[in-house]
RNA sequence: GCCGAAGUGGCGGAACUGGCAGACGCGCCGGACUCAAAAUCCGGUGGCCGAAAGGUCGUGAGGGUUCGAGUCCCUCCUUCGGCACCA
């Protein structure tokens, strides 16, 4: 018998496959039935170097959904793209001297062919890559769409910058406060940077994922980031000019009665203003400028906080009581208001600021028993609060309080209850060269004009030198920067910024659905006849970010009525990370697995067999070496037992057989592992298990050659029709050994219900919980029966000596406990 | 600090709704085949006691509920992930 020669097979299937082009499925014809389309989907690949087997793990899981699926009569669409814009392409065609375009290229090139080799079952026809022109054009039109809606929006925005060498500093480059390169003193200035308004979105996009199944880690994540709270906002005004407002957003609007100081983030637009003519002015200018070059890490390891009085007070509008207006840190601008009433007594910063700089704290809610306790105990607060030191309010509980105080506010015109989000605008400019150019231009008279559509794709200028400096390196580019208004005609420069990658992935899944349309980005019937994506599959790493913007992007194309639905992704499935050697597997620790070398060992089935079999998908996994082998050897056993039947008894597949006789045995288990790994596959996407099942199936193959032939064909055909999904090379050439033809398009196989009963049953006896023995019993005895034969167990009896039994439990089928005294 | 996930043999893991813990695989031990090796096949493999039958302990620790707990409840420990001065 020949040796299985898993490269020989391979080559012939994956030749057979792309000759008659099985993978590629037309979009649906105007009147197709569509309930039968189905889009598997796994995140698209960063082409930064080749694949390692965390990719392979991946796509290999959704090459297993797409092959069972599509025996089970779906339509499915399987796509694949690159992610291919972005900093480390960037990064490492700095370092190379490539070109990052040249180096992208060469990269999507080297891991196509992996992909091919691997036997994936991807629809070519639809690549894309992000940074292809003809891709990109479209992630500048919805821009452009995003724009005109009043989504996308420049403002200044707080960058650290190095006075010195006049650039901007990424966060990483500031150490201790001093510019990395020339130590200088990092100074914090504004610059105008793009955003897109996720936050008009943050409601929807928390009330939606109520109507997705994703699993609940990544639910709680994406909630938390939204991060919605209730409160109140009310409005402070300064004691010296009234006409100052400055409006605080609270939580506790049931403890305003406490506040005895209110304090404004050193961002904050009236922080200068208000010290200005006072003794403080120059200590706080001195403050805000010393605490601005700081990164948010910073300001956090700072033991103490640290704040600058302004001179300054502010009336608290419940009760005319003036408070003094401190600027500190401790207080983020970009949330609620940039300002605070700090309440001492019952919040722990503010209790911090108030020990450090003297400040009084005024208990306002107290327990119930009244009893306040120490100091600093207040804070910790219960359901059970009743408010004290709260004028009209005093002795209602603080949920009341709560309302009463925030329905008085309304009244009186003071304030109004709120709600906010921790959800930031997404800040999507980046000062690089190797992104999707933003399409507008900067016109002295007309201000920012977007790149009329026909004129799309802006496409990125090839320059020399890309390398950061602060400033986008298109700036460079005095060629292409300078350019005419699209609106008055007279000269005019481009924006110079790069969009953040997140952008370009952020509608990729509805491209893949229309990948050629060059009058739109997707026909809308075709995306909403593929669309949402059936099963999306990939890292965990994602749970956040590129999952809420793809998200956004979705609810905003809806509301402009270019899609038809809300959500991107019915179903998410979120694969565990490899660890090899005990370590997260990842370039910089060098302890990368990389496929080909197993691939070229022992061939592709037997490396999508293992990374599907090292455990639960979703949970982290240890690569083990030996692992391999183990899944080599299962596939060498069944490519023996089968060539060995066809040998000895000739083709054939029989659609059914009769469990009777010497492989009886066979004939069932054959149909439980039907049932089993239909049940792993489809319900549960445990598709270590579904293997474990067909490894059982094929021992039992093994252990029963003396069976009739027909079942033996049976059993065979059904072990590789099973196994098909994870090893389609070699399901394929032992399918046709047997005498099939085209294992994908043969139906998946069913298990007959009434095999997979059985006539014995195993019950294990217990006395007292504990196993005593066990009794093979008919499968309908009767509960009297079972019971009876069960005391009759010699070791049972035993137990039982010289005690009386008080209680009898059966479990059908299970087994049978004694309760004896 | 807050939120989430997970702790089971030498190792990866299985046990789906509380019902025989350790399926399947790796590794290891023994045997067959072989001059020998590889490959393959057969058998064994949680600890302790025992020649065996069998007994006993055992799913991170400690309690609890139950006839019965890896699974449910409480307290705690460890590891990993997310968020992190969000008022």
């Amino acid at each position: 018998m020949e040796r299985y020669d898993a490269h020989a097979i391979e080559a012939k299937w994956q030749k057979v496959w792309a000759d008659e082009r099985i993978h590629e499925v037309p979009n649906p014809a105007p009147g197709d039935d569509t309930s039968r389309l189905m889009y598997v989907l796994e995140m698209l690949p960063y082409p930064s170097g080749e694949l390692h087997v965390g990719h392979v793990k991946n796509y290999t899981m959704g090459d297993v959904v797409t092959l069972y699926r599509r025996r089970n009569g779906w339509r499915v669409m399987h796509p694949m793209g690159y992610d291919a814009f972005g900093l480390p392409a960037e990064n490492a065609a700095i370092k190379s001297g490539k070109h990052p375009a040249i180096a992208t290229r060469e990269n999507i090139e080297a891991i196509r062919r992996q992909m091919n080799r691997m036997g994936w079952s991807i629809d070519w026809t639809r690549e894309l890559s992000t940074s292809d022109p003809a891709y990109y054009r479209w992630t500048q039109w919805i821009f452009l769409r995003l724009l005109e809606a009043g989504l996308a929006y420049r403002r200044e925005s707080p960058v650290k910058w190095c006075p010195v060498d006049q650039t901007v500093l990424a966060n990483e480059q500031v150490i201790d406060g001093r510019c990395e390169r020339c130590g200088s003193e990092v100074e914090a200035k504004s610059l105008e940077q793009w955003f897109f308004k996720i936050t008009d979105y943050a409601q929807r996009l928390l009330d939606d994922l109520e109507q997705v199944h994703w699993p609940e880690r990544v639910v709680t994540m994406q909630r938390n980031w939204i991060g919605r709270s209730e409160g109140a906002e009310v409005v402070f005004r300064a004691a010296h000019d009234p006409s100052i407002e400055l409006p605080v957003f609270t939580t506790r609007p049931d403890t305003l009665f406490g506040a005895t100081f209110f304090v404004l983030a050193p961002e904050h637009p009236r922080a200068l203003e208000l010290a200005r003519g006072t003794e403080h002015e120059a200590a706080v200018a001195d403050y805000v400028r010393r605490t601005g070059a700081l990164s948010a890490v910073e300001r956090l390891a700072e033991k103490k906080k640290t704040g600058a009085f302004t001179g300054r007070h502010v009336v608290n509008p419940v009760n005319g009581e003036e408070i003094p207006v401190w600027v500190a840190d401790y207080v983020l601008m970009d949330y609620g208001t940039g300002a605070i009433m700090a309440v001492p007594a019952h919040d722990e910063r503010d209790f911090e600021f108030a020990r450090e700089y003297d400040l009084p704290v005024r208990p306002v809610v107290a327990p119930s028993d009244g009893e306040l306790g120490e100091e600093s105990a207040y804070i910790a607060y219960s359901d059970d609060e009743v408010l004290i030191n709260s004028g009209q309010f005093t002795g209602m509980s603080a949920t009341e309080g709560k309302r009463a105080i925030t329905e008085w506010l309304e009244r009186e015109g003071k304030g109004r209850s709120r709600v906010a989000f921790r959800l930031r605008d997404w800040l999507l400019s980046r000062q690089r060269y190797w992104g999707c150019p933003i399409p507008v231009v900067h016109c002295p008279t007309d201000g920012i004009v977007p790149v009329p559509d026909d004129q799309l794709p802006v496409e990125l200028p090839d320059i020399e030198d890309y390398a950061p400096k602060g400033r986008s390196p298109l700036a460079a580019a005095e060629d292409w920067v300078q350019t005419t208004c699209p609106r008055c005609g007279g000269p005019a420069r481009r924006e110079t910024d790069t969009m953040d990658t997140f952008v370009d992935s952020s509608w990729y899944f509805m491209r893949y659905a229309d990948p050629d349309n060059d009058r739109a980005p997707f026909d809308r019937e075709v995306v909403d006849a593929w669309l949402p994506v059936d099963q999306y599959i990939g890292g965990v790493e994602h749970a956040i970010l590129h999952l809420m913007y793809a998200r956004f992007f979705t609810k905003a194309l809806y509301d402009l009525g270019y899609v038809g639905f809300v959500e991107p992704f019915e179903n998410l499935f979120t694969q565990g990370m490899i660890y090899y050697l005990g370590a997260k597997m990842s370039k910089s620790k060098g302890n990368v697995v990389v496929p080909d070398e197993m691939v070229a060992r022992y061939g592709a089935d037997t490396t999508r067999l293992y990374s599907l079999f090292l455990g639960p998908p979703d949970q982290d996994a240890e690569w083990q070496d030996g692992g391999v082998a183990g899944q080599h050897r299962f596939l060498a056993r069944l490519w023996r037992l089968v060539n060995d039947t066809v040998e000895r008894h000739g083709p054939g597949i029989p659609e059914s057989v009769a469990a009777d006789g010497a492989g009886a045995e066979l004939v069932r288990k054959t149909h439980w592992a039907i049932d089993k790994a239909t049940k792993d596959i489809g319900e549960r996407f445990a598709f270590n298990t579904a293997q474990s099942a067909v490894h059982e199936l094929v021992a039992g193959i093994q252990d029963a050659r003396d069976a009739d032939p027909e079942q033996v064909r049976f059993a065979c055909a059904t072990a590789v029709s099973l196994i098909h999904p994870y090893a389609p090379h070699i399901a394929c050439e032992l399918w046709e050994r047997l005498g099939g033809e085209r294992l994908w398009d043969v139906p998946w196989p069913a298990a007959d219900p009434a095999m997979l009963a059985v006539d014995t049953v195993t019950y294990a006896v217990q006395v007292n919980g504990r196993l005593r023995g066990q009794i093979d019993m008919p499968a309908e005895a009767e509960q009297a029966a079972v019971l009876a034969a069960a005391r009759d167990v010699p070791n049972v009896q035993n137990h039982l000596d010289g005690r009386t039994v008080v209680k009898e439990i059966v479990v059908p089928g299970r087994l049978v406990n004694l309760v004896a005294k």
